[in-house]
DNA sequence: GCGACAG
DNA sequence: ATCTTGTCGC
């Protein structure tokens, strides 16, 4: 049974009181813990589906065993949504219901892997960081598309990364999960270092471009959406 | 001002 | 994210 979660209090309304809550947490961020490496502990997989028509959003926590990839538990959570989908501001619209999702785990999520930016955020504060910050927990973010960062070559081989640059700063890297496939993007959250981050990548995807995490998390998001 | 823009 | 059929390939 998916949670029912409303929106926190205080949640911003506009997108200049979202970045002003960035501009406020961002500090808050810790890079300097190394964080669980692969095998060391669960990994949970977070993502969410959205019915704007209707205006509900579920999300769903996939956690698996580490060595295995088997699940270990999961937990999905519906509401409203909270925020408008804005480039930058994503965590707005989908930390409430994730949030949910995680507080209906009973097992310890580990580290938690998002769809999404960790560090690599215009203003260093993507979903990732946003929702290590609030829960404590370690966090990193995989995403799909570089956009804001420019991305070096890398060699065509899985396991092959290549440094994402704002200026002379790696905020996050570019890893081939997949021979020949386009890499993934992977950042920093919180509590977890970007070679660990790039190594939890690698060790997620032994089949897919996409980490088992987040395909397991999708899956289960967009059944809890459709059952609605 | 115009376009680009995680999910 | 979501709207959506078939189709090429292992």
């Amino acid at each position: 049974m998916a949670t029912i979660t409303g929106i926190p209090a205080g949640w911003p309304a506009d997108e200049t009181a979202a970045r002003a809550v960035q501009d406020a947490l961002r500090d808050r961020v810790v890079l300097d813990e190394t964080g669980p490496p692969p095998g060391a502990g669960p990994v949970t997989g977070i993502d969410v589906a959205y019915d704007d028509e209707r205006d509900v959003v579920a999300a769903a926590a996939v956690v698996l065993d580490p060595a295995t990839l088997d699940v270990v538990e999961e937990a999905t959570a519906v509401g409203r949504v909270a925020f408008p989908y804005v480039p930058g501001l994503l965590a707005f619209r989908e930390i409430p219901a994730v949030l949910g999702a995680l507080e209906a785990l009973r097992t310890d999520p580990g580290l938690v892997v998002c769809d999404g930016y960790g560090v690599a955020h215009p203003r260093r504060f993507g979903l990732a960081s946003h929702l290590g910050v609030l829960t404590g927990l370690p966090t990193m973010g995989v995403a799909k598309n570089p956009f804001l960062f420019a991305e070096g070559e890398l060699g065509p081989e899985r396991g092959s990364t290549a440094p994402l640059l704002d200026g002379t700063e790696e905020v996050g890297r570019a890893v081939r999960t997949r021979a020949r496939v386009k890499p993934v993007y992977v950042s920093v959250g919180h509590r977890v270092s970007l070679d660990n981050a790039c190594a939890h990548a690698l060790s997620l995807t032994p089949a897919y471009r996409q980490p088992e995490t987040t395909r397991r998390a999708d899956r289960l998001c967009r059944d809890a959406l459709a059952a609605l």
